[in-house]
DNA sequence: GACCAGGTCCTTG
DNA sequence: CAAGGACATGGT
């Protein structure tokens, strides 16, 4: 279909490999990966690691934990993440989808991703973003995650494809195995943060590398 | 003080 | 369907 932008695609992922290296990434049970992704919605991380220790001294950090829990007391220790009631409720929604659909986290491996993705999409606060970031970081499928400094990098290469196409386009491009999928997405977020402003480029190696 | 952070949902034009 | 606002705290 877009020849060039696999072209592109398939030496972006080969120049941040060589860029970044190994990378170790969202480390951690998949319970907490799953609350950490919604908490850093539109969030540093920084910000996340603190609300899970919070959460992990309370005895808040499982999904059988959340949806036992008072919301007051969710609310009380991801303050320091931004947006800390709709995140409490977000957090609540998800829990109680996990519970009600699977009974537990742990007979989710069993589930196929794409019909984890479908219901994970239908919990009121988790996008494409979050759901892939569970099942990519939390469940180590292979669903590639495509968040802003991707649409932004993507873009900037004269690449037209957004959303679910660009989803697509990697994951046509990216090796059968989950740890691409994690480090190309970790290799993207840890380079577009230091060159990919908001409102300009500052010395990207990327623009002109495959022009 | 201004601006941004690993989004998502709802409302408008 | 694109654009804009709300959600909220913390760092530069």
């Amino acid at each position: 279909m877009s020849g060039s932008s696999s072209i592109k695609i398939e030496n972006l992922i080969c120049l941040l490999t060589c860029w970044f290296g190994e990378i170790e990434w969202w480390p951690g049970y998949t319970d907490e990966v799953m609350i950490g992704a919604i908490l850093t919605q539109q969030t540093r991380w920084e910000n996340v690691e603190r609300a899970l220790d919070l959460l992990k001294n309370r005895d808040l950090c499982t999904i059988d934990a959340i949806v036992r829990a008072d919301i007051r007391d969710i609310e009380g220790a991801i303050r320091c993440t931004g947006f800390y009631r709709v995140k409490a409720q977000r957090l609540k929604s998800l829990a109680a989808h996990i519970a009600q659909t699977y009974g537990s986290v742990d007979t989710m491996v069993e589930v196929p991703t794409g019909q984890l993705r479908a219901g994970l999409l239908e919990v009121s606060g988790i996008g494409c973003e979050t759901a892939d970031s569970i099942l990519c970081y939390g469940l180590f499928r292979k669903s590639f995650v495509i968040d802003a400094y991707t649409e932004r990098m993507v873009q900037c290469m004269g690449i037209k494809s957004r959303g679910q196409e660009l989803k697509r386009l990697f994951e046509a491009c990216l090796p059968d195995d989950n740890y691409f999928y994690r480090q190309t997405h970790a290799h993207i977020v840890e380079y577009a943060k230091e060159f990919c402003g908001k409102k300009r480029c500052n010395e990207c190696i990327l623009v002109n590398s495959s022009g």
